[in-house]
DNA sequence: CTGAAAGCGCTTACAG
DNA sequence: CTGAAAGCGCTTACAG
């Protein structure tokens, strides 16, 4: 467990570092090292448990073969399981994650990314609070590969991949429509963010095409379980006949302070939800959502890392925009 | 935003490497160097952006400033609120973590913390699969800090942090019986953990002691879900009037089936878990608890770990003992 | 087939 | 007050 230097193995081995390091790297066969030469050289590693000092390896090759994630929240479980997914596609690779949570603090998101650039990260895959255009604009033209994800800069080269949000929350009415649902109302976030006003717009659009009732509300971030009570209740009293979350934890929070009023779903006001959740399927009835591909996004990001890592750099348009797929239970 | 060098910076601000190295690290005022001086090398670094390359101080100090943590799935809620806490706790220190998701198999384990090691990580944080203790072990008694937590080995010294399990089903088992519940059922997992064998020691230590009737079944980890369903179904046949689960997600799975089987809860069957889950409290009834404290987990694995990393080394026994909390909702 | 040497970018005794 | 130099542990042209 002791570590012993590239030196102290050679010297062991009676070869210089060189030969040490080349057959330690499997470069033995190419550089014709002989057979017995390497076999004793990873005789003496395995016997002292040689481990390449990853710092000084990182220094010569200017590698870090680290990739730095930051999302708002990684106790959120679309974020942990996007940290899950990549984790798992990069475990048969060198690369490892670093990650961070900004808790939708751009200051703090700025602060983490120069805290991964300072460690030289070789790539920086982000969720980002869509406040930090010009810096991570910077960073990504300076050369550093970067990928932002569930949210994006629209005006911008910023490779990202992303979820087709309006399509999700259409989809979401669709199905609310199917079940004879025309007071809809509607709680979203007090957030500028794209991935945000897209779905509200989808909703405001169709507000309007169908001279619906504005039942359109929102609540803020910071405190979004408190005022989603307050929304809730309103809108029940308004006589709704349906409540769409543009989140799962607004869901979440909303389907609380329902039932605990009293409220039957889906008979007296059925509920839908823009994101899964683990819970959602053992709530009775089962809330009908329009799922996230968390593999296949997590599966996108490290294709957009890896093709800026190669040589030629980017080859595709560097947008990938997902289809959020609807999951139809009992709601 | 290019990387500019400790001696190009030098060069610029026309002193030597050493100074401007001293100055950056704040050193300038006790080696005196001249204001004007300091001023001109700090002025020079904003202006060019300077990041010191964290690869080479690592090499140099013999310390990376990272910490990996090991936990069997970051996307289990537990273990990525554990994340969340030790990721905000670690925010105002140089530290950052490194994490990666055994699935429970132990020789991914191995492997994790292998890499972890050889990227020099300063320290490891753990919840093992609790088949390793000889390989831990070695890593400790070498010399690097290890703090192991939610599993530990009972015969060893290695550090670590961990719940009262015995008592946090005692708690739940209490509970059941104040509500006059006597056939209870009980759910757990078939693994080879202590915290486990705890829990499961705990109801049988009941059941014996009040003569209650043998509920207690287990399922495989890797096929919880549909082994889950069967047990409870067996159990519900059996007529028990509660059932309490070992883990949370357990729980969700034994919720999901009981009321697809037209089991109302509390009033045929009550539930309550070991873990808490977001949604336990969104449900209807509100599902009660036994509450790990996840912050106070967290902080202290990193109060383990600073010890560690100081120059004495461990001053307490390594042992930490965390009192679960039961959390009455409305089951 | 193998080795001596330079270089990656820092920090830190050691001098003066 | 400041600098020259060694050293951290690797990799990789360059020689032979």
């Amino acid at each position: 467990m002791q570590n012993i230097s590239l030196e102290e193995l050679a010297g062991k081995a009676k070869v210089s570092k060189t030969t040490a390091s080349l057959v330690l790297n499997g470069k033995g066969d190419r550089y014709k090292i002989n057979k017995d030469t390497q076999q004793r050289i990873l005789r003496v590693a395995a016997e002292y448990n040689y481990r390449p000092n990853f710092s000084a390896r990182s220094l010569t090759k200017g590698r870090t073969m680290t990739i730095g994630l930051v999302v708002p929240n990684i106790a959120d479980s679309f974020y942990s399981n996007i940290a899950f997914q990549l984790e798992q596609q990069l475990a048969n690779t060198e690369y490892q994650l670093l990650m961070g949570s900004t808790r939708e603090n751009s200051e703090r998101e700025e602060a983490l990314i120069n805290t991964f650039l300072n460690r030289q990260v070789d790539a920086l895959i982000v969720a980002t609070t869509q406040k930090k255009q010009a810096y991570i604009e910077r960073i990504y033209n300076s050369g550093i590969p970067v990928v932002l994800f569930d949210r994006h800069y629209p005006n911008s080269l910023l490779p990202h991949v992303i979820v087709d949000n309006y399509r999700g929350i259409n989809k979401l009415i669709y199905h609310l429509q199917s079940k004879s649902r025309t007071n809809i109302g509607y709680i979203g976030l007090e957030l500028q963010l794209d991935a945000i006003k897209e779905r509200q717009l989808a909703y405001n659009d169709w507000m309007k095409a169908t001279s619906s009732p504005d039942f359109f509300r929102t609540v803020h971030y910071e405190n979004y379980q408190a005022e989603c009570e307050g929304v809730v209740s309103q809108l029940l009293q308004n006589g709704v006949d349906a409540l769409l979350f543009e989140t799962h934890y607004l869901a979440l929070e909303g389907i609380k302070c329902m039932t605990s009023k009293g409220f039957h779903c889906p008979d007296d006001v059925n509920v839908v939800s823009f994101g899964d959740h683990q819970a959602f399927s053992v709530f009775t009835p089962g809330i009908t959502v329009v799922h996230q591909p968390v593999a296949r996004i997590a599966e996108n990001c490290l294709k957009l890392v890896f093709e800026q890592l190669k040589e030629g750099g980017l080859q595709s348009s560097g947008e990938i925009i997902l289809e959020p797929k609807l999951v139809i239970r009992n709601t």
